[in-house]
DNA sequence: GTCTATATAATGATAGAC
DNA sequence: GTCTATCATTATATAGAC
C-alpha cells in the first residue's frame, strides 16, 4: 500500500472518497451527529451519489464498521508471534495494539464508540467481536505465563489482561483531555507510558499480594 | 434525601421528571439521538412545557450535566479522608470511587461522554474539570505515598493514579460487553475487581522494575 | 455514475388559548 | 404551568435528466 488509509487525503467522488469522508465525521461526531449533506460535501460530491454507493446512512455507517475492524484484525494478526518470555511477548504485544490504536485512531474511535455506547444496537456486534478477539489473546497469553510459572497463578487472567487493555484504551481515550491537564506528564510519548505500565503490571502480577483475603 | 436521585422513577410532569426522563435518554442515546418529543413523551408531558422551563435543548443538557457533576463532587469530598497507610487510603477511594460511578451510572455515561468524544464542544469544560478532581486527589495520595517511602519514587505518580482512573472507568464502561463474554468471570464482583486491581498496581509500585531502562 | 430538483417526514422551537 | 396547533428548518431518501 502506498497511501495510508486513515488520514485526511480525501479524493474527490468515487467510493472511497465517500467513505474516507464519512469515517471522518463519524469517528468525530457519532452517527446521529453527521448528515448526508455533510459528508456529500466533505467528499466533494452530492447526496444523491452517496445513495448510489451505499443504500442508506445505515448501510454506509456499516460498510465503515466493517473496514475499520478488517483494518484493526489484520494490524493484530501481524503481532500475533514475537520471540522471547511469555512478558516479552505480552509487552510487544500491548505496545502494538496501543501503536495500532494510535495510528488508526479514526477507526478506533469508531470501534469504541460502538462498543462501549449505549444500547444503540448498531454495530455493537461486530465491534465487540473485534474487542473480544484483543482481550482473547491477551488472556491466552497470561495463561501461558502463569502455566510457565512467570506469573503468581491465584490471579484471574482475564483481569490481568483485561488491566492491559484497559490502560491502553483509556490511554487512547482520554488522550485529548489530558494533554491539557498540567499535572499529567506522560501524556506525550505512548511507547514509554506502555513501557512502564507493563512493567508495573507484571511486577504486580508476580509479587504475591498482601491484601486483606 | 430519601429516594435516590439516579433511578428511574419518572414521576409525571414538573421540573424534576422533564430533568430525570431528559438524563436517562441523554445517557443512553446521547445528544443528537434524543428528541424533544421523545423527552417529553417519556417525562409524561409536553414539548412546550419542556420549553417552558428551559429555553432550549442545550439548556436541558447542561442543566442535568451540572447536576450529574455537583452529585458526583459531593460523593467524592465524603471519601475525601481515610484512616490508615496512604495504600488503605487510595484503595478505599479507588473503590469508593468505583462504588460511586457504578451508583450512578446515568450521570457517570453523561459526563464520560462528553469528556471523552470527540470535539463536541458540548459540555466538555465541566466534564474535564470533574475528571480532574477525581485524578488530583489520586496524584496527591500516590505523591504522599512516595515521600513516606511506601512506592518506589521512580515512577511518575500521576502514572500511577492514571492506572487506577482508568482501570475503574474501563470497568464501567466496558461492563456491558464483559457481561455477556464466556472468558470474563471477574465482572460481576465490582468490589473484589477493585480489590484485586489496586492490589496488582500497589505490588507492582513497590517492587523495582526490571524492564530496559 | 453523477447531477438538479423534489418528496416526505421529523426536528427544534413558538404562538396563543386555558 | 400546561396544553393544541403550527412554524420554519433540516433530515433522509428518491425521481428522473444527462
Amino acid at each position: 500500500m502506498q497511501n495510508h488509509q486513515d488520514k485526511p487525503l480525501i479524493n474527490a467522488g468515487g467510493e472511497q472518497g465517500i467513505l474516507q469522508a464519512a469515517e471522518a465525521l463519524f469517528a468525530e461526531k457519532g452517527f446521529d451527529a453527521v448528515s448526508m449533506s455533510a459528508i456529500a460535501k466533505l467528499a466533494n460530491t452530492s447526496k444523491p451519489n452517496i445513495y448510489h454507493h451505499f443504500k442508506n446512512k445505515n448501510e454506509l455507517y456499516f460498510a465503515i464498521m466493517e473496514a475499520a475492524v478488517q483494518r484493526a484484525t489484520d494490524l493484530l494478526d501481524a503481532l500475533e508471534d514475537s520471540p522471547g518470555t511469555i512478558r516479552q511477548r505480552l509487552a510487544d504485544f500491548s505496545a502494538g495494539q496501543l501503536e495500532n490504536i494510535l495510528l488508526h485512531d479514526r477507526s478506533t474511535q469508531l470501534i469504541m464508540r460502538e462498543a462501549f455506547s449505549g444500547t444503540s444496537e448498531r454495530g455493537r456486534d461486530i465491534a465487540k467481536q473485534m474487542v473480544s478477539k484483543v482481550f482473547s489473546r491477551l488472556v491466552a497469553m497470561v495463561q501461558q505465563g502463569q502455566s510457565k510459572g512467570e506469573f503468581r497463578a491465584d490471579i484471574d487472567p482475564s483481569l490481568a489482561a483485561f488491566m492491559i487493555v484497559s490502560t491502553n484504551m483509556f490511554y487512547f481515550q482520554s488522550k485529548p483531555v489530558m494533554e491539557d491537564n498540567p499535572e499529567i506528564t506522560f501524556s506525550g510519548d505512548a511507547s514509554t507510558f506502555n513501557r512502564i505500565v507493563t512493567d508495573i503490571i507484571f511486577n504486580g502480577l508476580i509479587t504475591q499480594g498482601n491484601s486483606a483475603p
